[in-house]
DNA sequence: CTAATATCAGGACAACTGATATAT
DNA sequence: CATATATCAGTTTTCCTGATATTA
């Protein structure tokens, strides 16, 4: 190990860590303050954005993709059926799996681009970020993934 | 594959705020579950960096750092309170204020490097990401604490 | 008197745990 | 019988809104 007396390396992470805590704090605030698409709460857009690029799934499988228990995925998903937005059909392999996919409507109304831009998130992201931001920002969120994964 | 003419930056803004939902969620849940220091939340330790780094405040401005209301700061402070970290005294320039600080005791076991090194976050942070891409985080970091304020 | 600070009380949201029914 | 999936019910966590006392 290298240099313990100006910039020891967990000092740097401790200070990384701690901004980040705090940011994560504050973008999930905003995100459940603002971020309604239409009555849809924060965690309910994720669920659409997962079925959107990975395609049909179960809960179980959502659950895992989210880091959260089946129960509480199940909760987000009567809400988006009740919604008309997702509908499950059974998996004829399988009689107790329920295969979850997105209802035409709810692939239109994505297509026409609308759900995009009336969510906060994607819009700030336009607004305050230079393209080339944009990039960077991507590549730290396949950091943050993958450190989310560890 | 690549529109990038057409090249809708919102569809790219859009997909990196899908991600980014996500994240934050998993984050989120992996921090409640995991980076609990002594008996604190997330919140809590929140609180301690803050006050480790900017110094002294009151629950106001506590409250205003972290995006959330004074009164749920307020409990979140009390409870560090009841732990002994942090102490309040009366400003004695304006008598409706508190002025927070660390405990002697709570900055010692900063000091000690223990708090930094118990936490999951920090450690996760050292462990799977090479210092180059903590730096990549690092400046990733400030643009989204652009746009959480913007 | 109006504004700011802190705090008490009750409520809402989104996750959790435990238990149960059904299918493999 | 043992495992996996989904779901029902109750609890906990964390922040919110509303109301009140005190001081500037």
């Amino acid at each position: 190990m290298r240099t313990q007396q100006n910039h020891p390396n967990d000092v740097r992470a401790s200070a990384l860590a701690g901004d980040l805590r705090i940011l994560i704090g504050k973008l999930r605030r905003r995100l459940r303050e603002r971020a309604h698409i239409g009555d849809l709460t924060w965690s309910q857009v994720s669920v659409l954005g997962h079925l959107e690029r990975e395609g049909p799934a179960t809960v179980t499988t959502l659950a895992q993709a989210a880091g959260m228990r089946p129960q509480s995925m199940g909760a987000n998903v009567s809400a988006l059926e009740a919604a008309g937005l997702v509908s499950g059909t059974p998996d004829p392999a399988d009689g107790r799996q329920i295969i979850l996919s997105l209802t035409a409507s709810c692939r239109k109304r994505i297509k026409a681009g609308r759900a995009a831009r009336e969510d906060w998130l994607s819009h700030a992201i336009q607004s305050t970020l230079s393209p080339g931001e944009q990039r960077e920002l991507g590549t730290a969120v396949e950091l943050l993934k993958r450190l989310v994964d560890s």
